[in-house]
RNA sequence: GCGCCCGUAGCUCAGCUGGAUAGAGCAACGGACUUCUAAUCCGUAGGUCGCACGUUCGAAUCGUGCCGGGCGUACCA
């Protein structure tokens, strides 16, 4: 039987953990009221989930930790801490001191049931927080060079920056997502050249391509295009006239083309951020002019530069060279400067591995300026490398060979592909497989995880079709769900908002793709155990009651990776 | 040389702001479809957590030093 507080309750919406923690908080400081524990000072400690059940359902650290301070045995703190425990709630069903000296809890398997009530009162809003206070974050991501399509790598960026974005959402902070367009410099002329030769090939010069061009076959498309439109009018103007001309036909082409692609990878941005608009808007100049002023670029054989190495970098670094240019690192630090002044609290940039030298030169930039360290934060991308049944595939840019992103998403779909580029770690560098991505098997955790949401929606269909409506779902028939599987069921659910924080915290998406896959382990279970619509009622409202919850939460959480949770597979 | 990332089961990887007997999937072997979807489940087997010291009640996790792999060290982007 349920008892009313735990039932009623409409408050009772904190987590098991945090239940927990205030008891033995409240212990503490009652013991030390009492005088049997002589500090007063308590340690940050931890509540979390044994790897062995036999040490119950939640086990707490602080006697251990207390040991020093309160010159006592862990062992004998702990007995204080248990005597001194108040439990009004009723959720505790036993409480044990062991080992050198943990606390375990077992907790009252009805005790767990709230989460349900909790969940389907927030239906896609379980989960969300306001642990972000609003703040205001940008993350920025992909920002590729509009010089040739996206490839996986690109992708991976994507996925994570994209992610990241969405889980920061859901926790509270105030995101924004933007895309930097490196729309100016040398590799646009370099693109312009290209085209400009292709194009001249095309109208029949015997002009070689040089090496440092781009090789791939998209230029000599862009090329044609171009000769489509024109004739071969620019062949007679200006050559120089031409160059930018194709340039810019070709860097609009190809741009169109990435947020094409982007798009149907389920990705979008608030704002594309032009690298030349900056120039045009005199905001580079402007930057440069403040940062003289305030002394932190000076000049040295001609070229002016920037001190970066007053804060932290190891040398400094030049921003207009002897020739007259600026570098990339000019237009950067102004496009930094712009993100703060429109307001952003903290920026993450999300960057290709190989650019990490460039971390510590843009935070001194940053942190010259008078902002803090940590309100710039950069999520540093590992390479992918792309298989095919286990043999890499050829992914030569230089010669135009690589697959893109297009191509990846067009054979093994977005869903897969964005599930992949999340399920590990971002620092770890991935395998992606194509073979493997398309497999329909468990090789695949997108499926095992689809499986659930649609698994349960057919059950779901079934109850329909067998007249149990939803709204006869009584909460009083949930006493019925005591087995093993049901319980560890509503703990994993009830661990979903503290999984999620930690990974907007740590900005680490992959951990909600673990705790999909765990949660889809636990239901797979549970399905081939029990069945869910039985000949008793009570029994069939409860299991549909708790299915219904967990694919709620697979469907917030994969709507957050950016996942699609199909109905039927 | 210096800096950053990685090194955990045969393979691919979680776990790393310290917690008790280190996990998952794949591959291997043996089982479960007359059932709400077998894209599933259950079981067996598989490990000096790269190595060595150190920190402490306790180390895969923290520190130092090595070893191995990758990347970066431009008046390139």
């Amino acid at each position: 039987m349920l008892s009313e507080n735990l039932y009623g309750d409409r408050k009772n919406t904190k987590d098991m953990k945090e239940k927990i923690r205030q008891i033995m908080l409240y212990a503490a400081e009652k013991a030390h009221n009492t005088e049997q524990l002589p500090s007063g000072d308590f340690p940050d400690f931890v509540i979390e989930e044994p790897k062995n059940p036999i040490h119950g359902d939640l086990s707490c650290n602080l006697a251990m930790l207390m040991a020093k301070m309160q010159k006592m045995a862990p062992r004998k703190i702990a007995q204080i801490l248990l005597d001194h425990t108040d439990d009004a709630e009723g959720i505790i069903e036993k409480k044990e001191i062991a080992g050198p000296g943990f606390i375990n809890f077992f907790i009252r398997p009805a005790a767990w049931l709230p989460v349900l009530r909790r969940i389907h009162a927030q239906g896609d809003d379980y989960g969300r927080s306001d642990m972000g206070k609003g703040e205001k974050v940008q993350v920025e991501f992909v920002s590729a060079n509009p010089t040739g399509p996206l490839h996986v790598g690109h992708g991976r960026g994507a996925a994570v920056g994209d992610t990241v974005a969405n889980i920061l959402s859901f926790c509270g902070y105030d995101v924004q997502r933007e895309y930097y367009i490196n729309d100016s410099g040398r590799q646009i002329r370099t693109l312009g050249t290209s085209v400009f030769i292709r194009y001249q090939q095309l109208c029949g010069k015997d002009i070689p391509l040089g090496g440092d061009c781009y090789q791939g076959d998209y230029i000599r498309d862009i090329a044609d295009m171009i000769r489509n439109e024109k004739g071969d009018r620019l062949l007679s103007g200006d050559a120089e006239e031409a160059v930018v001309l194709c340039a810019r036909f070709a860097a609009d082409f190809i741009l169109s083309g990435i947020r094409e692609d982007l798009e149907s990878f389920g990705v979008r941005f608030d704002r594309w951020y032009s690298e030349q608009s900056l120039f045009d808007a005199g905001k580079v100049e402007q930057v440069m002019e403040n940062f003289r002023k305030t002394g932190n670029l000076y000049e040295k054989e001609g070229a002016l530069w920037f001190r970066t190495s007053d804060y932290g970098d190891e040398k400094d670094r030049v921003v207009v060279r002897s020739n007259g240019q600026t570098t990339y690192f000019a237009s950067d630090i102004a496009y930094h400067q712009d993100k703060y002044e429109r307001g952003l609290e903290r920026v993450v940039d999300v960057w290709g591995a190989d650019h990490h030298g460039y971390i510590p030169r843009m935070r001194a930039s940053v942190m010259a300026s008078g902002r803090k360290s940590e309100q710039f934060q950069v999520i540093l991308i590992q390479l992918v490398s792309l298989l095919r049944d286990g043999e890499p595939v050829a992914m030569s840019s230089r010669a135009g060979e690589f697959v893109t992103l297009k191509e990846v998403v067009d054979e093994v779909g977005k869903d897969a592909a964005r599930f992949i580029f999340l399920t590990r770690h971002y620092e770890s560098r991935l395998d992606f497989d194509l073979a493997l991505a398309k497999k329909k098997s468990n090789d695949n955790p997108v499926y095992y995880v689809q499986y659930v949401h649609a698994r349960i929606s057919s059950i779901m269909e079934k109850a329909r079709e067998r007249g149990i409506a939803p709204e006869d779902w009584q909460e009083e028939y949930l006493s019925a769900l005591t087995e093993a599987e049901e319980i560890r069921l509503m703990k994993a659910l009830s661990l979903y908002p503290e999984t999620l924080e930690t990974a907007a915290a740590m900005m680490e998406p992959h951990r909600l793709s673990y705790y999909l896959t765990d949660l889809a382990s636990l239901f797979h279970s549970y399905y081939n155990k029990h069945k869910v619509l039985t000949d008793l009622p009570e029994t069939t409202a409860a299991r549909l009651c708790l299915i219904m919850a967990v694919r709620e939460v697979i469907r917030n959480a994969l709507s957050l990776l950016g996942v699609s949770a199909p109905e039927k597979m």
